[in-house]
DNA sequence: ACGGACATGTAACACGTTACATGATTAA
DNA sequence: TTAATCATGTAACGTGTTACATGTCCGT
């Protein structure tokens, strides 16, 4: 699902402008998804092109005028069209992951101290996600609830299992302790 | 952590030709990682060229020839310093949970057909991340099991909450049989 | 006076995939 | 004979980010 369907998408539940929906994918959607202006506004000039999507300009006294996008029932359409597809597979890059799979190369140190980030991030994205519970309908609920699980599956294994990576280190700063 | 950087930390574990590389990315890496030929064998040569990895050709009978990398001791070093920059955010992308968000707009059944899948799917993946996690070093074990752990609550939260978004379909389609 | 929010956009760049090109060997 | 596996590579394309360009208003 590329930029373009997505703002579409968001264009289904409400008006909004570029930098509205630039706003949007800052919020509560910031776990899942993220969109730049240089992705978002070509994208929207698209959609209107292609008549998915209607622009309404608004002066604004003081401000640059801001344009309002609504979604047409062609827009409406074609986002349902693209939704029966079936959906791609997920993918997923993690520098992090990356990074704990080389861990026995790594100081000792070095990677507990990445754990720690690690922990905190995933405890702040938890309380982030608990609070965006609330708001929104079935959908955005369903899948904030299915971050929040996986996320907290992620810290509970991180917590239970930092072990496995720090163990080993200490292991070889043991062996070399012992001369 | 791109393409060329992966490679030449698999390199740090076992020397490998291009197409040796795309099978471990085949094979225990690859719910966590990919990457196609396209961009294996182009880092290839870069690495080569920067004199991080050697490469021996070995002719072989039958065949064309077999071109073997090792990292260089440079290699090595460049790959400590990668792995000691501050790991950037992860990045996802998934279809599934983009179309989970708009499940509203779908017909019940479609839902359903796109979970059922989806929980077969984490099934499958979880007995093979169960089967990965016995081989392997220290930090390919930790990386396995904490896919394995935010799979597995994934799968959990699916089959305890798809009536949330079900329900709402359920909802629509009950009131219109009401009429 | 200065940084941050509001507001839109473009161009250069990075990174990766897909499809193509080539060709032998082996198992069904 | 047909498909799969072994084996390497390139070129076109897609998709997105970063950095730049521009300008106002508001709070401190």
């Amino acid at each position: 699902m590329d930029i373009r369907t997505l703002c579409l998408g968001l264009l289904t539940q409400s008006d909004a402008s570029g930098y509205e929906i630039k706003k949007i994918f800052e919020g509560q959607l910031r776990h899942f998804f993220d969109a730049s202006y240089g992705s978002i506004y070509p994208a929207l000039n698209k959609l209107t092109e292609e008549g998915l999507v209607r622009c309404t300009e608004q002066a604004q006294d003081k401000r640059p005028d801001k344009k309002v996008y609504s979604i047409t029932p062609a827009g409406r359409m074609a986002f349902l069209d693209e939704l029966m597809q079936p959906p791609g597979r997920d993918r997923y890059r993690s520098e992090f992951v990356a990074t704990m799979m080389f861990a026995d190369l790594l100081p000792p140190r070095h990677v507990s101290d990445l754990i720690d980030k690690r922990v905190e991030e995933y405890r702040v994205m938890l309380d982030d996600l608990q609070r965006a519970c609330a708001e929104g309908d079935a959908g955005k609920a369903f899948v904030v609830g299915l971050g929040h699980a996986m996320y907290r599956a992620g810290l509970q294994y991180l917590e239970e299992n930092r072990h496995l990576v720090e163990g080993e280190a200490l292991l070889a700063s043991a062996s070399s302790a012992a001369d």
